[in-house]
RNA sequence: GGAGAGGUGGCAGAGCGGUCGAAUGCGGCGGUCUUGAAAACCGUUGAGGGUUGAUCCCCUCCCAGGGUUCGAAUCCCUGCCUCUCCA
């Protein structure tokens, strides 16, 4: 959600800056709106206020024992017209409230324009590319060779975009959300949390999942208000939902491993080989709550975070600056860390890393008491894949293939694998 | 699954349908006293919104949503949540 305020007062800014995102904002639909708002709200109020003081006038003659009918009939049409005007002020709030939060976030400054992923930019680039003597094999070749995972039995079970991972596999996607949380919590200071994987309405309005996005998600069937998690940013984000932060607890710094469902709706017959998009994948997800002013510096620091995994993992990535047409409804900015694929032969996301500055904290009435002003202030959150777990499987099998179809372990990984040291 | 109790300000805890945004205690903040601190005493202390140049002022909020009433934290209905007892 933006601020209204920004609306009232800016209102050329806002649609020059919305129109980079090839957002239409209809800024005369919104005046009219506004006006009308404003006029009813005050109609409104004059007429609480008169009901308030006839309540309290007929309270006080009541009370010195005197004939209050003439009061009464005074204020009998009173009631009529205050729900009238109640009524129509609701409804123009309901719709200003849904105009609102359809609207995106601003994107910030640096963010390069572009209509495509074709016009993201690469801020850097990290480690060597493997170079095999042999035909490099996909993960899905590697996995079905390894007998360690079978998506025929995932389609049995479940359906198309699932996977059963068996053995050495199985073990090593565990292997490597433990050292991702290890990591983050050990090294970067971040607290682990377990949360729920289903949640409310609420929940994923504060997020910014909701109204705009119900199709990208699974929906429980039984109970309406229930819809399971496409990440774990909606349950940890908002854990400061309503919440008034004392100063000297900022920065928050949550750490969760979730798995994450997507209907992926819109991705028919795109990567439907294998594991780059499924139904449901593991992901550890790094979280921050912190002031205003620290939330840039946050942003990278978060993201260099998720790049230490890729760094302990010596798997090759390049860290891009998603143009406008590319950053999520809610972020003002976002990098993707995208990882080296040897059997693609590309560079695939692995991690997406944004600052959505207050725009998701004023859905969520998520505040700090700033001591400066002693007022309650949104707060900023950032949140990055650290990271997706699924994927990073993929990269370490592919990346670490032999020519006979074994996969070495990575010795990040080893003080998890139980021993192993090959899986083949 | 059955029976009951309850959800009020940062916390604890009052609140005959009529100056109740809400007693009181604790905590927080400011002050007096003190060499300093503690204690004691005095004062202060919720959030959102409207209006305004800024105050004043006004509106809304006592779990959520409906209802009764001139008037609801207080009465009625529904939902959600918590607790106790029984199975």
């Amino acid at each position: 959600m933006l601020d209204p305020r920004l609306f009232r007062t800016e209102l050329d800014f806002v649609v020059a800056q919305l129109a980079r995102r090839n957002f239409a904002f209809d800024a005369t639909a919104y005046a009219t709106l506004e006006a009308r708002r404003k006029d009813v709200q005050v109609k409104t109020q004059a007429l609480q206020n008169q009901r308030n003081s006839n309540a309290k006038a007929i309270g006080q003659a009541k009370a010195k024992g005197e004939d209050v009918q003439p009061l009464l009939d005074q204020v009998a049409e009173l009631g009529d017209a205050l729900k009238a005007a109640e009524t129509e002020l609701t409804s123009i709030q309901t719709d200003m409230d849904s105009l609102m939060s359809s609207i995106p976030n601003i994107l910030d400054e640096v963010v390069p324009e572009g209509k495509s992923e074709d016009a993201n930019v690469e801020v850097s680039r990290w480690g060597e590319l493997p170079e095999f003597d042999f035909a490099a094999k996909d993960h899905v070749d590697l996995g079905m060779h390894l007998q360690g995972m079978d998506f025929e039995l995932g389609a049995k079970i479940a359906g198309t975009r699932f996977v059963v991972l068996n053995g050495g596999l199985a073990r090593l996607q565990r292997a490597i959300i433990q050292l991702m949380l290890d990591t983050h919590t050990d090294e970067h200071g971040y607290n682990e949390v377990y949360v729920p994987f289903l949640v409310n309405t609420e929940s994923l309005r504060g997020t910014g999942q909701l109204p705009k996005f119900e199709d990208d998600l699974f929906k429980a069937h039984s109970n309406p208000d229930l819809y399971l998690i496409p990440t774990a940013e909606v349950p940890v984000t908002n854990i400061v939902r309503d919440v008034i932060i004392d100063a000297k607890d900022l920065p928050l710094k949550f750490v969760c491993h979730s798995p994450c469902f997507r209907s992926e709706a819109g991705a028919y017959g795109r990567d439907v080989r294998g594991m780059i998009r499924q139904h449901q994948f593991e992901k550890v997800e790094i979280v921050q709550i912190v002031k205003p002013e620290d939330s840039a510096r946050v942003h990278e620091e978060l993201t260099l975070h998720a790049e230490v995994i890729l760094k302990k993992l010596n798997l090759p990535y390049r860290k891009m600056l998603l143009c406008a047409d590319d950053t999520g409804f809610s972020s003002a900015k976002t990098y993707d860390l995208e990882v080296w694929l040897p059997a693609q032969g590309a560079y695939r996301e692995i991690s997406s890393c944004s600052n959505f500055k207050d725009f998701q904290a004023r859905r969520l009435q998520a505040r700090w008491r700033n001591p400066e002003t002693g007022k309650p202030e949104l707060v900023h959150t950032i949140n990055g894949s650290g990271l997706a777990a699924g994927r990073t499987l993929i990269a370490v099998m592919e990346n670490y293939q032999d020519a006979e179809g074994h996969i070495h372990i990575p010795e990040a990984l080893l003080p998890y694998m139980g021993g192993l040291t090959v899986i083949g």
